[in-house]
DNA sequence: GTTTTTTTTGCAACCGGTTGCAAAATGCTT
DNA sequence: AAGCATTTTGCAACCGGTTGCAAAAAAAAC
């Protein structure tokens, strides 16, 4: 099978030790014992194994990434800069579909099974409760896109979710809507509450504004599409802020069905900016989120911790900002 | 730190083997010192370290999972699939985005440090050769949407590209299309050459008809409306088989934008039925590929060779059909 | 109650590496 | 060339498990 380190030092005349130092940098070899090694390492073409030196080093340079979005194509883009930037560091990620599980237990096992260096939870749903019991278990953990807290109990990286919901009602008001919808994604989702705690509460601030609330029951096209054909047979609102482009866009689809035209009609504002909100037959107007920084921002913590595992939990929030395009009807 | 066996072991007095036997099944314990030991086990909250098993047994349950695709919102749907199918089967997928690296010395070293017990290539783009370098190095693999050959060098799973050219060429003519395109994905991508033989080869057999070849540089919305935006200025053909669904999507906000309607003056069928094309504000007529599938497909294949590693190489081909839907015009 | 057979258990070596420590080799002074 | 400091090397133990083999224990047969 695969050349070892036992196969090397032997055709090389070495000790063991010799071959493991020429391949753990920062070890004293001189420059002929490295030559040497190196050559025969590479006649043999050997490599060495990952695990068995995680045994003594304790790091695996693996870091598990889970989440339970596996159909808004907004994660496409998360698991794509996830992937590099991890990569980048030198770090491999195992993939972990939660589906339907709320459950850390499982997913916690697991992690410790394969003893990853740390663990990034990527889930804008999931509470805080979830990540804690990866840092219960010693682990590093950074939740992307988790709930913001003043005491975060593990690293918190993403936006201020209530100031969203204050942004897109600002925006809507602007804009002279009175009476105004707001659609969010699973009523459970940490991010759909804290949305919708910052939009009712800035629309308070205005006497005049009537404002209803209800839910999709995921953030997919789908449920946005079922959800507003629900709304629009019975007096639909002037405006709705969407819990996310991907509910927006299937929001935009069930008013053209019925009917309504989007802005003349009916108003939509979504939320993350994600690349289809920018195609000419969608052309929404949303709140952006910057995907990229967060996503940099959490893996700079999770190599942070790597070197310092008590660091104490921080939140990272990047401020988010209206990007204007054509579903809203412009300030009068 | 966390329990080990030996901590176990000690705490329940016995030895380390019987402890061991315990988590392994099939091993030969008496029912008392598997009572005994999973007692001790629970309240020490021990498991088992697979990557320790994992040198001796050689197993370590993880599979390569490699792309390089992660701009098609099919590929979330992709991974999707995967993760679901592999952690049913109790493995985890160890992601590897290949970015823009089309030699595969890198993922192979990488995987063979890890220890990975097979890799799936999942990519209609990377030439057979790829994938056929982790079979050179004894690994197990499955190409997963790869090319089609009667003598395949690895497994591959998906379906026939040269059909499917095939299928899309007859539709148009059935519906009476006599200038015709072909925009195809990029120029490098085995998919695109696979398809575009197919579709060229069948038209051939009819003498009245013109076809005219071009390609996007990449299998994303951008890239299809740019092509398309070229392609638009200066006399554009009939009907359009794009190869594949985004690129669909991206070629029709092109024709919108330059005052083209669908399927009035120019026709399309995509390739793929991402959910996207359902969606009412896209309605895109195209070639359905069976992905999940495809996907179970792989993963049974690769379950198979874990068993049986020497397993000649076969190729699994999927049906596809085409779904009609509104950016064709109908058969006359 | 022995003897034989079967099951259960522990010993010790191994999987493929790393690392503290002491011995060996090298380089530098004088 | 001897004496010393410094670098390089190998020994041996360890990381956290598994497993072949033989001894011990239990069960079955007489």
């Amino acid at each position: 099978m695969n050349a070892t380190l036992k196969d090397v030092a032997i055709r090389a005349g070495v000790s063991r030790s010799a071959v493991s130092r020429t391949f753990t940098d920062g070890a004293s070899v001189s420059e002929k014992m490295r030559h040497k090694v190196e050559k025969v390492a590479s006649e043999l073409g050997y490599s060495p194994n990952l695990l068995a030196r995680s045994l003594t080093t304790r790091r695996t340079k693996m870091i598990g990434l889970i989440s339970n979005n596996f159909h808004n194509p907004i994660f496409l883009t998360v698991f794509d800069q996830f992937t590099r930037a991890l990569q980048e560091r030198g770090l491999r990620p195992l993939l972990v579909n939660l589906s339907d599980e709320t459950d850390p237990q499982n997913s916690v096992r697991m992690m410790r099974e394969y003893s990853v260096d740390g663990v990034i939870v990527a889930s804008s749903t999931l509470p805080p409760g979830f990540s804690k019991s990866f840092r219960d278990q010693g682990m590093p953990v950074v939740h992307t896109f988790g709930r913001y807290s003043s005491a975060p109990s593990v690293h918190v990286v993403g936006i201020d979710n209530v100031e969203c919901g204050r942004i897109a009602a600002r925006t809507l008001v602007d804009r002279g809507y009175t009476d105004i919808g707001f659609m969010g994604g699973p009523k459970a989702a940490t991010s759909t509450q804290d949305r919708q705690v910052g939009f009712v509460q800035e629309l308070q601030n205005y006497t005049h504004i009537r404002c209803n609330v209800s839910y999709a029951d995921a953030y997919s096209f789908d449920a946005g599409r079922r959800e507003m054909m629900r709304l629009a047979v019975k007096n639909p609102a002037q405006a709705y802020f969407c819990g996310d482009d991907v509910l927006s866009i299937g929001a935009l689809s069930a008013l053209r069905d019925s009917g309504l035209s989007v802005p003349h009609d009916v108003g939509l504002i979504g939320l993350n900016d994600m690349e289809m909100a920018g195609w000419e037959n969608i052309n929404l107007t949303t709140v952006h989120q910057p995907i990229k920084q967060i996503i940099n921002s959490s893996v700079e913590l999770i190599v942070a911790m790597l070197k310092e595992p008590d660091r104490y939990p921080e939140a990272r929030l990047f401020p988010c900002r209206v990007v204007e395009r054509g579903t809203l009807r412009p300030i009068p």
